[in-house]
DNA sequence: AGTTGTCAAGCTAGT
DNA sequence: ACTAGCTTGACAACT
């Protein structure tokens, strides 16, 4: 099991998500900007390794506008060495990798536009692992969408526009489970379809279930996942008590942490703390012992 | 130097 | 009607 921490290490005094204005879009800010984001990205990495923390969820904001049409640039070829370096140590320390596009990408959107624009994006984040040279173990985790209020129409926009698809985008999506629309059920019938590896959020579970426990969840989920995709990938937080649903916590409870996986001990997998406080808790996260 | 309004993009439920 | 929350604040103009 790999333990990680999503996009932002805070104790290293760098960011791999730095960005600037639309309005200030030039080639000249692209290329210092993506270069301080890979130069920090590579620090991170190091970082990760020494504190033995093999799984990280690198930034969507690595290459700023990569998906917008402003951008005519070639970062893949000026940056394809610095690309590959990092690449290069990603695999000889054998560490996983996920990238998670944010809440713009809805494949299932009943606006044209916005599953072009959507599938754009996600092919950027395909563009990036691509050009470090991952395998297909590499993902690019999205949710199935919006509702619109009639579910079923909603799966089948979903699955359409999946099928559609190009294989080299085909071949890194994976679906996770949300906490207010999609359940692990909802994923798994797309799975039944699609054949798309299933993400499972713990949390998000625990929001929005079908009354399953970790342990059913997990025998289920564990057969979307293919040899070539690699162990299963699963997010894991916590609800900030007294806050509104969906808050994470700011630090992981040790004690939680630890039922979950005595709970899902049988199982094989990758575990990404979705914590406030990132790398803090994720370093607590491999000291655990059961 | 420090503070604060704003930033490409969507959807949902809580307030 | 508005906004917090989502994988994540960072930028830039202002005081």
């Amino acid at each position: 099991m790999k333990i990680g921490y999503p996009c932002i290490n805070n104790s290293i005094g760098c960011t791999a998500n730095k960005t600037f204005r639309l309005a200030n879009y030039s080639e000249e800010n692209l290329i210092k900007k993506v270069q301080e984001n890979l130069d920090c990205l590579q620090k991170t990495l190091q970082f990760n390794v020494d504190n033995d923390l093999l799984f990280f969820r690198i930034g969507s904001g690595l290459v700023p506008f990569a998906s917008h049409s402003i951008c005519t640039f070639n970062w893949r070829d000026y940056f394809s060495n610095d690309l590959k370096k990092i690449g290069s140590y990603i695999k000889e320390n054998n560490i996983r990798i996920s990238m998670h596009p944010d809440q713009f990408v809805v494949l299932n959107a009943k606006n044209k536009e916005i599953v072009e624009r959507s599938i754009k994006e996600v092919e950027y984040h395909c563009d990036v692992l691509d050009s470090m040279e991952l395998k297909e173990d590499a993902k690019v985790q999205i949710h199935i969408g919006g509702v619109y209020g009639e579910k079923e129409e909603s799966i089948k926009r979903f699955v359409n526009t999946y099928g559609g698809l190009s294989l080299k985008i085909k071949k890194r999506l994976a679906v996770e489970n949300d906490h207010l629309s999609y359940s692990l059920k909802d994923c798994l019938k797309v799975n039944k379809i699609t054949k798309i590896p299933v993400i499972f959020d713990s949390y998000h579970h625990e929001c929005l279930n079908n009354g399953e426990s970790f342990q059913e969840a997990m025998r289920e989920v564990k057969k979307t996942w293919s040899k070539k995709d690699g162990v299963p990938m699963i997010d894991y937080s916590e609800q900030q008590k007294g806050k509104r649903k969906g808050v994470h916590t700011e630090k992981i409870t040790i004690k939680k942490f630890k039922d979950f996986l005595k709970e899902t001990e049988q199982f094989d997998f990758d575990i990404m703390l979705e914590i406030k406080d990132k790398e803090k808790s994720a370093i607590k996260a491999t000291k655990v012992k059961l």
